[in-house]
DNA sequence: CGGGAACTTGATCTCGGTCAATATTGGTGG
DNA sequence: CCACCAATATTGACCGAGATCAAGTTCCCG
């Protein structure tokens, strides 16, 4: 029981946030009818019929831009990038996706609208698209939920935006840092040291800085003792507040389920 | 009658789009029945009880971030800038919003997410976002409006992530007068030449540039002949393929209204 | 262990930022 | 309608953050 009701909220939303975030991903039908008001077995059913459970390793593809849409993706296991490229090579990730988030979600004209990438092994439930739209459309909390999470996506990217546009470089490196602590402190993954799970040249495409500036960077933040590292995955936030406070990160807002 | 249904799109979809697109405004409520099915007209009058018409000098704030979230604004007339600010006064326009979109729609937890500034003098339809929720909780087509409205607005942030991460100054001019372009053409606002109602200052706090920066990008595209220059506001778009080579704008995708 | 990939570190270069004059411009009042 | 002026844009000179190129070094993983 993870997400309460934020205050204030019309009881629907947070009913309909939870059904999402909880959104049946298995055979574990039953366990989503005790959210909300009585479901429609037969068409949650339907609803599971396209997709089922699938596996990707990292570096795997869930679902290219351009590529017909058939269904997205709500990850249970592992964490995934979206991104978008450029025909020269040039690759920007729009988002860090983890359990509970859905991917996969956004087309033009029925083809993806991004890349999804493993960034770790990765265990997703496929939900087939049209039949989830049928679906919700029916459900007036499952669409406010689809509506909560594409406005917290939402949300996320405009903060993303100033990072990209006005941040320096080492400073985005700690906002990327403390993002990642959060998001995965939020989903329960990980623990002490944080484990990025993410490549130097992963970061740089998250952050639109090269590899080595990602690197230049880490070393600042270690050297100014806000972090140790371990390997090359591993970091301790040893002065979490100082670098929030390098990485212009304002007070946490709560956090939800995301859609991309 | 501008947006028709993208193939392939469930007919309800297709049909809230255009109740958004057209989500009544004035007192003209009546317009707004025939476009779907019959609406309870007395709770579409309390829908805008709280707001109606409201009109804004060019510079001046629509909305706050922080401030308690009230109602959002549908954009009848004119040109808004939704932006996000640091303390140290940098700060990031993260969308341009022009007539049909809405602005002032995210919140954290009851209070705007964003800042909205009118680029040019505004008028918009404010609308209680409480009561419009609960009138889209009842009305299926306007919640799959407002869902494909931020899809849309995600697929562009995410867009304007690839563009201020990825590409070069004159590339980002270029990319967003191509932007511009389209989208007034769009509105069916303006023409030719292209009178873009932003200073360069702001178009910077937009592209992540200074204002020296984009003024030398612009006069590289005017050297270049991809386009005119008319004043300051004014850009006649000279070589449209050419501009939209180098600023790596996609085939155009259908555009929405968006919201923020 | 051994070897290849990923990371770090250093040297240099370049794009865009900063600072500083001009030059336009568009709004205002005579 | 024109002259003036404050705001904005352009242009130039210089500087510095980050990109690029190039070695080393560390880290995995077989």
């Amino acid at each position: 029981m993870n997400f309460t009701a934020p205050p204030g909220q019309p009881r629907g939303i947070a009913v309909g946030l939870k059904l999402l975030t909880s959104l049946p991903c298995d055979r574990c039908v039953g366990r989503s009818l005790n959210l909300c008001r009585p479901l429609d077995d037969a068409r949650l059913r339907r609803l599971l019929a396209l997709g089922g459970i699938r596996h990707w390793k990292r570096h795997e593809t869930l679902f290219r831009a351009g590529d017909p849409m058939t269904s997205f993706f709500k990850i249970r296991k592992g964490i995934a990038a979206v991104s978008r490229a450029l025909d020269d090579g040039r690759r920007q990730i729009v988002a860090v996706r983890a359990p509970g988030d859905c991917v996969g979600y956004l087309d033009n004209d029925g083809r993806y609208a991004f890349e999804g990438e493993a960034l770790t092994d990765v265990e997703a439930c496929a939900f087939d698209r049209r039949g989830f739209d049928a679906f919700a459309a029916d459900h007036p909390d499952l669409a406010a939920a689809v509506s909560e999470a594409l406005s917290s996506a939402l949300k996320q990217t405009g903060q993303a935006m100033l990072v990209l546009g006005q941040l320096k470089s080492t400073e985005r490196v700690a906002h990327f840092l403390c993002e990642i602590d959060a998001l995965y402190r939020d989903r329960h993954i990980g623990g002490t040291p944080l484990v990025l799970h993410m490549s130097r040249g992963e970061i740089g495409d998250y952050l639109g800085l090269t590899i080595e500036t990602v690197s230049r960077s880490m070393g600042k933040l270690k050297k100014r003792g806000l972090i140790g590292l371990i390997g090359s995955d591993g970091v301790v936030v040893l002065e979490g507040a100082k670098l929030r406070e390098v990485g212009k990160v304002g007070a946490a807002p709560a956090s939800v389920a995301a859609a991309f």
